[in-house]
DNA sequence: CGCGAATTCAACAAAAATCAACAATACTAT
DNA sequence: ATAGTATTGTTGATTTTTGTTGAATTCGCG
């Protein structure tokens, strides 16, 4: 028996199925590794093995994150690897909800000794398994389509906390008009989690580049000079100068 | 018997596996002295050794959510049906921490407009992303392990809340003493959710009924008459006289 | 069907952990 | 106080585990 064995047995049985590589970050060890101590597991019937992949042999837990999930799934997980390589152990860091977030609460995984505080359940949840790591879930009423909070005592709690860096999304990217958003709500959150943190993360996918269906009016407050960008191509030239101070990462 | 055995066993038991390394830091000992104290551990069972770490034995109490969750996984899902049986689309419920409230959550996404209350991020998440549900995280800072909430702003969340039903959990089913769990504020907790609900579900799988390795001391507050115990197994006849009140549900 | 990319496997070298024996230290009982 | 006993740290040989390399296999896609 191998002392990964019960991490690794956690990790797969809770996300249903993950790759051999993912693994390997996450547990700090090569993937031939991987391959290694899974081996025993397979051969006793705790978990499935398939090509680049280990899958939960338990009924997949069908975890929740909807539709918007798998959408542009690849560039989402892309995007979330770049955003870890920003962050280092130790760090503290607030995440606001939206579907590219919890991607990068998966990937916050390989990190330890984090410093996490969050409106969103989903994200909370995925950080606080991790020993070591420190969450703190912003809200008490969770909307329903994503269960973030954005009630009064998030505010609260966001604005007592003071983080190296703070994680931001967009449901569009605007050329004029910069990062916009549909609730007004998001704004706020996106606001106060701004005001107490270092460096601000945008991480958007290409998607939020091209003209919606639901046209988002609310423009996020603007970032400072230095902030990052990340994601996951190159955005088009018009662009330029609304990331002109930003530090631009492509995934 | 060494002075070192109960705080190892503690710890490791705690952690579920922890490095030898790092226990020689803990205890203020080399690592040789870990390996040779642990052995006699090892040889009566308490503890599991694997190269380069200790992992607790699998009836360890306080094993990372996740491979708690995974224990006795069909006995679980087996009570977490029962549960949902009790309840209704729209009902309201206080649900507490422990693994087999993680399956009760799981189970209880088939029904609809419920009301939740709940100081786990875990089944706060899975609730939440159900459409028509309304559930509310009690408590800011989560503890690593279980991704709990037991801090100040999580009692006031409970005591705004009037629901029909509460789930509760223990570690342990005494005969004499009645449901124990390992730490007070799990109580505390427990007994908020108490003092504002309809019905108390009492779910507890077989293996409470059985000693534990690491013995629970703390009283959970004493169920009303026409209160419900889900378990998986018709309870030895011990128990009788301590259930006399309750509705007993068996899985 | 065949090609390129990714994944897996086997084998070896490097690193880490274990064990046994011994030396140093603390503790006990007289 | 002192001899005897038990416990702990250290050292080096041995074993186990881990990362790396390169070959073989599988997968995806035209």
């Amino acid at each position: 028996m191998s002392k990964y064995e019960t991490t690794l047995l956690q990790t797969v049985d809770m996300r249903g199925t993950v790759s051999v590589q993912e693994l390997s970050r996450i547990l700090g060890v090569s993937d031939q590794t991987i391959r290694r101590v899974s081996r025993p597991l397979v051969d006793r019937g705790a978990l499935q093995k398939v090509h680049g992949a280990l899958v939960s042999t338990k009924s997949a837990p069908d975890l929740p994150y909807l539709a918007r999930m798998n959408l542009n799934r690849e560039a989402k997980v892309a995007i979330a690897e770049e955003v870890v390589k920003i962050i280092k152990d130790g760090d503290s860091i607030a995440i606001d909800t939206g579907s590219t977030s919890g991607f990068v609460a998966q990937a916050l995984r390989s990190l330890r000794e984090l410093t996490v505080v969050t409106n969103s359940a989903y994200v909370a949840s995925t950080l606080a398994m991790i020993p070591g790591n420190n969450v703190s879930m912003a809200g008490t009423q969770l909307r329903d389509h994503d269960g973030a909070s954005f009630d009064r005592s998030a505010f609260d709690v966001i604005d007592r906390m003071q983080v190296d860096y703070v994680l931001l999304s967009a449901s569009l990217v605007d050329a004029r008009n910069g990062f916009l958003v549909h609730e007004q709500c998001e704004v706020d959150i996106a606001s106060a989690m701004l005001a107490n943190a270092g460096r601000a993360i945008m991480a958007v996918d290409h998607s939020k580049f091209e003209p919606q269906v639901r046209k988002p009016v609310l423009r996020q407050p603007t970032l400072k000079p230095g902030d990052y960008l990340v994601t996951d191509r190159v955005p088009p030239d018009e662009f330029s100068t609304l990331f002109a101070n930003l530090e631009v990462r492509v995934a």
